[in-house]
DNA sequence: CATGAATGAGTCTTCATTCAT
DNA sequence: GATGAATGAAGACTCATTCAT
């Protein structure tokens, strides 16, 4: 029991010790992100210095470089996150859900979580590196929404005129424009978008909008 | 006879060597903004140097700024010559057309400028200063749109419970969308997105897909 | 002949223009090359900052890029025309006798360009990029003398019990001696130098100093 | 005897920790020392960075500053180490014999323990700080060479018209030869390189080849 | 005593822009 | 008007050294 006591406390030093170094490092690399995507948005991604990252995180030059390898690799990692972010917000939304009944849902989710980091998205049409990812984004979401619409039509619910890889890309196609949309304005919220969104795929426009000649 | 000849002959002397130093300074300009649309398009506004220009344009570096005042200059050029042909292109397809009828013809022709001129929106996509002239496009884009389908309400055709600015802004999300996916896609080709387009506006996508819960 | 004093007139325009340019260029060029010698003689090359030679030059620390890639492309330079001129010098001193007569001037030639070129010595002893270039130097000098001696065995004038690399490194080693010493000290002149080599391998030292045990 | 007993056990347990404590500190510098030596071979001096050195040695960077002042010191003890090793390696070799004969001993001791610390000689020639401790070298040998053959010439066995610091001077030049050299090369071993020594000081070259004219 | 995260002065390098020819 | 060598401010990145734990 002498023993154990011994080294329970020795363990335990160590721990603490480990510890407050990892939650040291975590909180600086936090505060570098943080600093990062503040300025990224406000300034855009060539106009950020380095230099202006570590002074809004206020620590110094170098200690950046302990934790990204160059400026390239923040701006990854912040995105890398915000896709990761809004993956689990979609997620937590749907999970309840059968797939074949998850579209509303998992719209109004998308449109709430690219609101919410609308931030990242300015970020992202402006750094010429990453409209990779947002292609990227756009894949995982026409794949997502392809597999719910496929379901739907494996149940008979949707009938076979429907192409669902088409249908999910029109769907991407007005999420894309709200994301782009909200790097500039405020309006409309994101539940005012989603609704916009859902009334049109279900309506479509008038038929007379669509006559091309008249009698 | 005699003062005419050689008046004559000494302003048509001026006049071709007018003529030749214009088209000359035009030839010069139009392969710097040539040369520039490539770099731009290939590595990037910011990655292309004013030197990268000049080269592939042939020409001196100084040469570059008897044309344009910077490098942000030749930039604005460039996305101003593509808009200006991208609205005459649309202007010249609907030309015919009364407003209310002219829908699926802009559809058509926005899908088929912005097609042709999709390295210029790769361009814009990549520069940092050019999301503002993509936000224009919309803008001109959401309200010829929007004046059409009011054109429409008011000849009864279209019912009031339809949101023009609304519906506008939603087609021109799909559009948007395509200008994107065509920086790094040459599929699908214009016509089948237009068509695709059109479709799910007039005819929507089953009600079955919208159902959130099962009964 | 009126063509042709038009035709001259432009060509010695052009030419005008540029040999100006380029002599420019080559100033230029000269005063970086001459500024690095300089400095880097004076603290060294890792001392060294490329805007220390641009000042010293009296020229905009960029254009020290429009002549070299880097700093280490300058000392290559510098060295490469160092070898260059001592090959010349003793390439010069040599010309007019036959190989194997060649070999006292070819020391008291390599001795005295040696030291003239010093500064470069000193600058190679101090860059560890260049120590590779010593040793070039010493392959160039080594491959020199043992042709001039092989070709005096081929003339019957130096006995087969002779290893002509063996003998060609050992005087190599001694003409290095004086290299590394001269970047500190300027005595013995090139002459004395030469003149002590050219005796001790003539003569060699007195076999007392040889025996290894007292009888 | 029991209070010695325990004055032995507190005195021997107080000893056996600092002996402990002594020793683990010395492994820790050896360790530097050694990871110092390798990582400046291999890349040389400046392009090794301290965390190379302590990441070798598998310590913490910290840890360095509590051996060395900074990393001009670390290259000093080497260096100095180095020189040392080699002097008592001479010394050693020489000590039974009388000065006047010991230079085959000396010349062959000197190459083997050049050749045994080459690393350190490659070094050496790399740190731009460290051109002076070979001449340092270079002296030491020097004056010892001087000694042994002035101490001849009292005996009468070597004449007066050898120079003594010329004829030292001029065998060390031919080591220093083999010290830059196996920087590079491990060839000839440093028994060759002694005999070749020793053969060209005793017999010197024909002279043939220091004719500098056809008769 | 050992540690390694943090520091920031210092260095290299680029590139938009000017201007003498 | 055309040229391209020259400019230097600006920015990215490194690394010897410190110090709180």
């Amino acid at each position: 029991m002498k023993i154990d006591s011994v080294m329970n406390h020795a363990s335990s030093n160590e721990t603490h010790w480990d510890d407050r170094h990892t939650r040291r490092r975590e909180r600086t690399r936090a505060a570098l992100l943080d600093a990062a995507r503040q300025e990224f948005a406000r300034v855009g991604f060539t106009a950020t210095g380095v230099a202006d990252i570590t002074r809004a995180a206020d620590v110094g030059v170098g200690t950046f470089y302990l934790h990204f390898r160059d400026k390239d690799e923040i701006l990854s990692a912040l995105l890398a996150e915000g896709l990761a972010r809004l993956k689990d917000h979609v997620a937590t939304a749907i999970a309840p859900l059968p797939c074949h009944r998850s579209l509303p849902a998992a719209v109004r989710a998308i449109c709430q979580a690219s609101f919410a980091g609308r931030d990242l998205f300015r970020i992202a049409y402006t750094a010429s590196t990453s409209i990779a990812i947002i292609m990227h984004a756009q894949e995982l979401l026409a794949t997502y929404l392809t597999e719910a619409i496929q379901e739907a039509q494996r149940l008979g619910e949707v009938g076979d005129d429907i192409d669902p890889p088409l249908a999910a890309r029109l769907i991407t196609g007005m999420i894309s424009q709200g994301t782009l949309w909200w790097t500039q304005h405020v309006e409309p919220s994101p539940d005012v978008m989603a609704d916009q969104i859902l009334r049109l795929l279900r309506e479509g426009l008038p038929a007379a909008l669509f006559v091309e000649s008249d009698p």
